[in-house]
DNA sequence: TTTTTGTAAATTGTTGACAATTTCTGGAAA
DNA sequence: TTTCCAGAAATTGTCAACAATTTACAAAAA
């Protein structure tokens, strides 16, 4: 069967508008905050509002959009405090992964995951700051899908895509490119040592790391005046 | 003003047939695998299809029903391999929390968590199955809370409601009851000792001991023929 | 008997219409 | 000028109707 075909006949449109908005949030096309009309994207996306009001639901309960009743649906600003939370979450979420492949690894992961690494360090070289943002979600991504926990993995990218509403995390990953590269490459060597308490021990510091770079960059963010480094006569 | 008149102007219509179905389904008036009608939902509730199917695709982003096109809506059964996979998640996230618990407790928390444990004990003693089980779910479900991580809260709680679609676990939780009960005092004693390290790991095998019960249940009950247990001549 | 086929019933997918609420706007009053 | 208040416009909430698809069932064919 033609692939198209079979793509309409398993997703409804309500799935496809969800997707599709879903898109649009990410990409930021719907910034944070911006309200969502229910007429305005059934006219762009050429169906009625009800398949739009079901892909809301979805959104909502994603975390990607927030309903307030009779007022409408505005795409979810992340707050400091919540990204810190999830950043948390993840690091125990990570430390799992990094145990678990510790003990599962196969030859062929273990390959693939140096090679990703040793494509990063190419981005960082080419000093692609662009590319190696995204080298490293994927990264991150493909160990958590290693372990073979579906749960483990759908939950991940939840929290993975409402980190990305976290504004002021876009505008600063240039600034931490390099910072995160070298532990990529500890990362791989502690999983491939096989030693669950240490692969463990490895992804969560990295992510601690990066939460403490998140941190560090807002305090920054909201110092508006730099203080001059010389010491003052 | 009345409660139920602000619970109608804060939530939707959606969102009460939401609480209502998904009542339902945790109470296992509709039991895992049952196929739920759109026209017999709406007229039991006195609502129209719109708010039904609403309510469909939040509980199916929440992972409660399985959404076939055209087809219909069905309580998900949860298999045990994505139980065993869940218990995993959890483990970890327990993990987080006695860590977290260990270097934050106040002497009120400590206080409540060793009336909890306490209460727990009586129901044992009064071999109040039910009651324990109840009390169990309560006494976890507050340690993720005192966190005070409100993503963590949400999907732990998440997880909890997945995990009730797992049928053979509610058969079972009879036979475990005594097993699980010298570890809450145990938990507590780590939690107040202030050592993350040692809180995390209390909580990590406490989780993991419930797995391990869980898949050795579902090993006997998959084991028609119960071997006897004196030697063969 | 078992399988197949055609038709009716049941169910889901989608739409447009109407009601309820909020937001916008322009002018009157302080 | 600022504040307040209709009334209009925009937007959301809900419903009923219709189309498309699946399911149930009975008769015909193998």
């Amino acid at each position: 069967m033609h692939p198209t075909i079979a793509l309409l006949q398993s997703r409804s449109l309500s799935m496809v508008v969800q997707q599709e908005i879903e898109r649009g949030i990410l990409s930021g096309e719907y910034p944070p905050g911006s309200k969502l009309i229910e007429a305005a994207l059934a006219e762009k996306m050429g169906v009625s509002r009800g398949p739009i009001r079901e892909a809301f639901r979805m959104l909502d309960e994603a975390g990607l959009v927030r309903t307030e009743k009779n007022r409408g649906v505005f795409v979810r600003d992340i707050p400091l405090d919540e990204a810190l939370e999830i950043f948390d979450l993840r690091a125990a979420m990570d430390e799992l992964v990094g145990r678990q492949l510790a003990t599962h690894l196969t030859e062929t992961q273990r390959d693939e995951m140096q090679t990703m690494v040793s494509t990063m360090e190419q981005a960082v070289a080419a000093q692609d700051a662009q590319r190696y943002h995204l080298l490293n979600l994927q990264f991150h991504d493909r160990l958590v899908e290693m372990t073979g926990n579906r749960k483990l993995t759908a939950i991940y990218r939840k929290l993975i895509k409402e980190l990305s509403l976290f504004r002021r995390l876009n505008l600063a990953d240039g600034w931490l490119m390099p910072a995160s590269a070298s532990e990529h490459q500890h990362i791989v060597q502690a999983i491939s040592s096989g030693n669950p308490q240490l692969a463990g021990q490895a992804m969560f510091e990295h992510a601690m790391e990066s939460k403490a770079r998140t941190a560090a960059n807002e305090l920054r963010r909201h110092t508006p005046k730099p203080v001059s480094l010389k010491a003052t006569p």
